[in-house]
DNA sequence: ATCCATGCTGACATTGTTGACAGTTTATCC
DNA sequence: GGATAAACTGTCAACAATGTCAGCATGGAT
């Protein structure tokens, strides 16, 4: 295996010199730089990761946290961040923290403390719910560990942010289905840790109240984020009578959106002519279902990227990201889960 | 932060007595090694990853190597394998292998150089379509790294293997369709790199040829094993003259067959009464689509965790599990996309 | 009494890289 | 032209562990 001092005598240079190019440090003629560079690829040089944090305390990896990875959200996050983060030579390992198995905040504490003595990350991208959970990034705080959290609206000091804003986004999803000339508007919620799941639901009474429309609350119903709860919650919806059944439904997310599709197909309401439906996030399902689901799409791709690319400038120092908060566009995706509402 | 030269001083032992406790090694003295492990817990004191990994060069880590994380497939069987991981004190590293940039086999070597240069692995697993590349696990025993593959038919030397009996699961699939009386069944490929791909259509012919059944080329459609391509197969499909035209298709994997459900649905053809469909894997979005997909069930969870298994037994001497194939059960999941055959 | 085998223990070298610091050349300014 | 600063390059020690090998004690055989 080629070391460093190989490289340095392939250029005939010092083993410092080889290693200030490989790190893109200043103070190194051009024509060395290039020589270095020539040898590095003559010789299919690639540094030891070992040796490199060993000597300077940096491990090259960024862990991404999650409770699962079985869900379209997270993993596209996942997807995003793996290949920001494989570009820029760092390597990326998926931990998941079961949460049956932690129960307060100790556990939490010496679960996170061991996978950090374990080989210290240079820094930990949070999904929801954990970015919003204060207790986390407290004991993140006390370990030393950059942070890049993913989806939270309520800042907390410390750490980069990557958001959108949800309760802009619900209020224009709400809007499009009002223009349509829906009255009966029902809300499916999202999990009650999350902090979109409350931004959304403002959101959607923003664009209620603009309209001078009242808040029914049977038709606010609750939801976990998944196909399941979205089935049982528009199973409810369309076995309310007639009189009282919403024309449209607004899911905090494109799983419930699916499984509010997936009622309506059993119970044969016609969408969109009967029933509109409108999704959030864009997932993979939006489009393979039938009728294609119209969603708010937020860039969960770029979500990942962005946090990653964060959390490495940070780690090298570059710059400081700790504290910086990003917000991202999102954009309406208008497909054929909504039309008209039914005179 | 203890390192190990504290924990002796500590003990009023030498380092090496430590490291000898620590990795379990003979020929320390019982009460020495008592008090080593008293110090150890005193002073909370926890091993170096990357000195450990510099000197003894494992990493107590796992890579998991795919082309794109964003099919249910794959992603099932990631979640299968960090559990596992996890729970034997691994960390699981993620890294995609960008085919676009990959032309030659050199180019593939050198790539997978440099990743086990950077941070040698204790071990690989393979998904689908890189564990049928035969290069790759040539390069990999090249680089002495041990590998599990998941899911090829084609079972070569070398390397652990995880896989169900793929032949078997599709002529069982077909047999279901044949049963319900189909005679026009039609099938969906999936991508041609791949072994599973041709396994299925080979337990797909089998059990024509038992029914007496001849195989209609024009009822063969190519795949990718993603939904667009099922949309473009389903749409040619019952786009064919009404004599012509199958009464089944049996896609490759769940992906595929929701194409085909939407393009049934955006042609006005009722499923299953008027066109039935199987689809395979059982893959999240069978259950979230309607009708609900009928399937044959892989266990991409178990494949994961296996595999993950496998290696680590393998990684820590316990066992030779390299060349050893586990041959793991299918299910067949019958929903309501399948019926009997329209007379 | 001597020798040897055995079991245990520790000193020291080694792993590949980077930071601190020192030395050397080149550019810049009066 | 000389002083001074800036840019470049190299030497050496550290980083935290493990492998090698020599040394020590012990006990049994000669």
């Amino acid at each position: 295996m080629t070391k460093m001092i190989d490289v340095a005598r392939h250029a005939g240079v010092s083993v410092k010199t080889v290693s200030r190019v490989l790190n893109n440090e200043p103070h190194v003629q051009s024509t060395l730089r290039e020589k270095v560079r020539a040898a590095v690829r003559e010789l299919g040089y690639v540094p030891s990761a070992s040796a490199r944090s060993l000597r300077s305390n940096r491990t090259y990896s960024i862990h991404l946290f999650s409770h699962s990875l079985r869900s379209n959200f997270v993993n596209s996050i996942q997807f995003g961040a793996l290949q920001t983060c494989q570009d820029a030579g760092y390597r990326m390992v998926v931990t998941m923290l079961d949460q049956s198995k932690i129960s307060d905040k100790d556990e939490l504490r010496a679960w996170f403390q061991t996978l950090v003595d374990n080989g210290r990350p240079d820094g930990v991208i949070l999904v929801p719910p954990m970015s919003n959970d204060f207790q986390i990034s407290e004991v993140m705080a006390d370990l030393n560990i950059p942070v890049a959290r993913i989806g939270p609206n309520k800042i907390e000091d410390g750490g980069a942010t990557v958001t959108i804003d949800d309760r802009a986004a619900a209020r224009e999803a709400t809007q499009h289905l009002l223009d349509f000339g829906h009255k009966r508007i029902a809300f499916v919620r999202g999990k009650e840790d999350q902090d979109s799941t409350h931004e959304r639901f403002k959101g959607y009474s923003d664009a209620l109240q603009d309209a001078d429309l009242k808040i029914d609350p049977d038709l606010v119903k609750p939801g976990l984020f998944d196909f399941q709860t979205g089935l049982t919650a528009g199973t409810e919806l369309l076995g309310l009578p007639k009189k009282k059944r919403p024309t449209a439904v607004f899911a905090a997310n494109d799983d419930m959106a699916a499984g509010v599709l997936v009622a309506a197909h059993k119970l044969g309401v016609q969408v969109p002519s009967e029933l509109s439906i409108i999704g959030f996030d864009d997932s993979e399902i939006a489009e393979t279902m039938w009728p294609a689901l119209t969603t708010v799409r937020q860039p969960l791709h770029q979500f990942g990227s962005v946090a990653m690319e964060m959390l490495i400038a940070n780690s090298g120092k570059r710059s400081d990201t700790a504290g910086e908060t990003k917000t991202l566009p999102y954009i309406m995706m208008l497909r054929q889960s909504t039309g008209p509402a039914p005179s």
